[in-house]
DNA sequence: CTCAGTGCAAAGGATTTGCATGCCG
DNA sequence: CGGCATGCAAATCCTTTGCACTGAG
């Protein structure tokens, strides 16, 4: 296996999978004391066929029955349910993506000229080495890791050649 | 040597170091077509002796001859020289440190409830486990890599007792 | 003299919130 | 019915910009 075993869509979802997905983000709302209404299905539709995090205009742009206030506060809702990831990478939008859990563990690669956003996943080897440097950080630092993510900035295919 | 062989504060700098920074910094603005001003001297002062990304008030705070446009607008000509690196964590200020090749290749630690960013280095055994996917994932997608960051989300010291 | 740098105040733009209305349980 | 969800519009807040002034070369 390469280290870099998958490239681009890590977690677009698609057929029966969909609706497990609907299923778990249905509880997990339960449990946060949240209902799942129609504009939180519709963007979690959204989210899950992005396969790439969407800005606020993209995710708009795909469902046009969303309107914007509605969008950032379910938005909102779904990230503190834990459904949710609020990217920022830089001065423009913010990027949404669901939760790792609800998809795949993934990392970013973010243009610098254009902008996009692409999902990478690594190898089982390089993430373990990883976590083992995360270990050595907990006891060293007392600090509590809950996530990580990495961010390769450079240029994407179409801006390299420009 | 351990694999987090450095914790905190990765960048700060003190004594005859820093008449380098300042020497180094100068002839980089001079190629950028740049000068070197008072304004820009004390925030290459502040973010050097910070030990840590500083927010845009933390810097104001550092020197209250500061005043707050300058400082943005000077930022924004240090980050176009490549002298500074603006970080994006989360939806507060956004954080300000002196480009890494200035200081050293480092990472983050970010606390997700009090918001503290905190400097780490990993060993070089991590760094090269994942600068080899970095030279896949530029095979295989044709990106060109030119840094990479990682972020550890979770609770410091502090707030993981609270 | 010229032109970049400065600081104040006002504008800009992504995100949040107030409020009246609608709808699920 | 009660209370959360919705959508419009207005407010908020970090950041950028216009403008007149200052200082270096």
């Amino acid at each position: 296996m390469s280290a870099a075993r998958q490239i681009g869509a890590a977690h677009r979802i698609d057929g029966p999978q969909r609706d497990d997905l609907h299923g778990e983000v249905e509880s997990r709302l339960e449990r946060a004391g949240q209902r799942y209404t129609a504009v939180r299905r519709a963007l979690v539709d959204v989210l899950s066929g992005g396969g790439t995090p969407l800005t606020l205009p993209e995710v708009l742009g795909r469902d046009r029955a969303l309107s914007q206030s509605s969008a950032y506060r379910n938005l909102a809702h779904l990230e503190a349910a834990g459904i949710v990831r609020r990217l920022v990478h830089g001065i423009e939008y913010a990027r949404y993506e669901l939760a790792e859990d609800l998809t795949e563990h993934h990392h970013h690669l973010v243009c610098e000229h254009c902008g996009s956003v692409t999902d990478v996943t690594f190898g089982e080897r390089v993430e373990r080495a990883i976590d083992g440097a995360l270990g050595d950080l907990l006891v060293a630092r007392g600090f509590t890791p809950r996530h990580h993510a990495i961010d390769i900035y450079g240029a994407c295919a179409d801006c390299a050649g420009a």
